[in-house]
DNA sequence: ATGTATGCAAACCATTTGCAATGAC
DNA sequence: GTCATTGCAAATGGTTTGCATACAT
């Protein structure tokens, strides 16, 4: 889905929210928002406010704060801890699809869909525990650090060799 | 298996380890590596320096860190990142049969068997990635807090039908 | 007019870092 | 004796908090 597209939906969902729970149509909630959906992927704190930079309109770190919390407890957003300091955020609608997988080795963090095995696990049955999305971690060995690997492996294998 | 047992494994692997890496016996990974395993669940440092507390036995906070670096880089722990601040870990042996319900609306943490599951995901077949394990987390609401909600629910009722 | 939301600055706290002392090899 | 490891204290940095101001209702 297209971005624009994601952020249309989501807005008439945002303003239903804050109309249900008798809260304010800020300019500032609805442009985080957006902001939000214009990335491809996960996002922290620190990438959304170098957004805001790039497009020259200045939100504090508190609202920041706030109006993601806000979009947790929703149901909008969905958190991550990768092996960075800072949580990590992905829109629901986005996390329903993707798993992650994790090297082990260098952090990299790789997004991969597979709808059937997300369903899966979503709709596990289990008693008195009424589930509604989950995220799946898969850690491992990427390509690029597996090749490191073996070169390096091979290297010692020639030194000893040499000896 | 008996927490006892499983430190017996863990022992020998990690002086395998220490001894493939060339680090040093130190007394502390021991017995942090055995107080680890008397937990019967996930544990975050704080938990840790507690036991030590408790069994008399002083550990400085930054041995405790270094220590379950090596841990997780020798893949004995795995870590989570729940709703609270600080990180928690858990034996690897452990995660690899569980997986964890998370109530959205307390936070409460729920470890459920599912080795068919589980097996199913950490084999996912996968370009450029050699996977080596995976953490599933559900997210949902826990029959306390449906409960309570229902409840809720029930009273605003109450009240519209009185007015 | 009222009270929620924003912006700012200070506080918080888990974790990391630098360095001297210790002790495994 | 050498150098990894420990212990201590200070620093770091993401996140939270308190409070005055702004503004949605």
């Amino acid at each position: 889905m297209e971005s624009s597209k994601i952020y249309t939906e989501l807005e008439a969902k945002l303003t239903q929210y804050i109309a249900e729970k008798k809260l304010r149509k800020t300019e500032e909630r609805y442009i985080i928002l957006k902001q939000i959906c214009s990335f491809s992927s996960h996002f922290d704190i620190c990438m959304l406010e170098q957004r805001f930079n790039e497009i020259n309109y200045f939100v504090s770190r508190a609202t920041l704060y706030n109006t993601i919390e806000l979009l947790v407890k929703a149901g909008f957003l969905i958190t991550h801890q990768f092996a960075s300091k800072s949580t990590h955020y992905e829109l629901r609608i986005l996390a329903e699809i993707y798993s992650h997988l994790i090297c082990t080795a260098c952090g990299a963090v790789r997004e991969v869909r597979d709808v059937a095995l997300k369903k899966n696990v979503s709709n596990i049955k289990i008693t008195r525990f009424t589930p509604a999305f989950s995220t799946i971690y898969v850690y491992g060995i990427c390509s690029k650090c597996k090749y490191k690997m073996q070169k390096k492996s091979n290297n010692n294998n020639k030194d000893i060799t040499r000896k």
